[in-house]
DNA sequence: GGTGCCATGTAACGCGTTACATGATTAT
DNA sequence: ATAATCATGTAACGCGTTACATGGCACC
């Protein structure tokens, strides 16, 4: 979804083909290191964009050199584009590995869900240092959008790290008392009332 | 992945027919608002698993009712299972929507970026409120492991908030000279030079 | 004559979603 | 009866990945 909008976003400056939407897209994230985008990923998705009609295919450029597709946006695809703009991205709803990882390893018992916890704090420092470390390599007036997005990392990397704090402070807290072990039960939520959409919130 | 590697883990508390699996799954993010996990989806990865002789269907069990085809782990299944505890799990590298989004439209002009953050923000605080409220119907004692999750979700939208304020905060700075614009530009990052591979990070 | 960039793809697979479909049992 | 729950799937699609493949051009 996010390269599909990324590309309509690209085209909506001006007609490129593909070789050019990749590299604008890697100029736009920053490498390879913050996300790696395939060629194949940008072609197939021209592709479908361009079944939906959402892009032409322009023309064909040929002139001494390999063959150029230029493929530019269509309203529809302009009109795509504006809702995307008009709507907010979804906050990347919380499905969380991690947690899974640890509420399993809590119901089978011969697996050491403190060892879980510290692997995978190691990891979050580990990538911590690297993502802190190429910010600091970067120019405050140059590259303020990159600086931007590892801001973010970091931000989110240290807020995994409290959590795992939190977590073992909880589990300590209750260290003797037996957990309230996830066990594998059928029929864990009652029954879902009529009418209930996402919007009744307050409600338990 | 995640959803693979949970079903792996619940197969290896108990052979499970796939309908457990889903309700076990449901009653381990607890409910759909948390993490929706389509029928299907379990049983095309039950299927998936079988073939790769991570999981065996042991048998049928037909007595008054439906047919159930009962799954068991394999031994090799719960090789995969021990591997997945034993590393850590990727840090949900940053590829980040809103961060395309706003970018892009600063390329674009006629897009209004302080519109884009503060919509955002909006669905933001949204969420904050949906999940803070759901979290304080629960009880600390017997659904802990719930609010664990949560306060991972909150805690990340709340660094999510900071964020954009950040983001404001650093526009706002640089108001009047020109952005650095992410423009779509070519050739953005020198060639790679040889033999950097990830570890390289005190670079730059 | 390589190496590296420019430029384009295809095939197969994994994970996830939506929509559709079937049928049996149990509770009201 | 009919609704809910139990139980199982298929088909098609979207997004993303890996691996493979082709070829021209430029530079040393």
């Amino acid at each position: 979804m996010s390269v599909r909008n990324a590309i309509l976003g690209l085209l909506a400056h001006r007609a490129c083909h593909g070789y050019e939407l990749h590299a604008a897209f890697e100029a736009l994230v920053g490498g390879r290191d913050n996300w790696d985008v395939k060629p194949a990923q940008i072609y197939t998705t021209l592709i479908r964009l361009q079944e939906s009609g959402l892009v032409v295919e322009e023309s064909i450029e040929q002139d001494a050199g390999p063959e150029k597709r230029i493929y530019a946006l269509t309203p529809a695809g302009r009109d795509e584009l504006d809702i995307w703009f008009k709507e907010s991205v979804p906050s990347e709803v919380h499905r969380d590995s991690f947690y899974l990882k640890l509420m399993l390893s809590l119901a089978l018992e011969e697996v050491d869900s403190a060892r879980i916890i510290q692997i995978q704090r190691a990891a979050l420092y580990q990538e911590l240092h690297r993502v802190t470390t190429q910010r600091q390599c970067l120019d405050a007036r140059h590259d303020l959008a990159r600086i931007l997005l590892l801001d973010k990392a970091i931000m989110h990397l240290e807020a995994d790290l409290r959590w795992l704090d939190m977590v073992e402070a909880r589990f300590q807290e209750i260290s003797r008392q037996p957990l309230p072990q996830p066990e594998v039960r059928l029929r864990g939520r009652p029954p879902k009332k009529d009418g209930d959409s996402a919007r009744e919130e307050t409600r338990c």
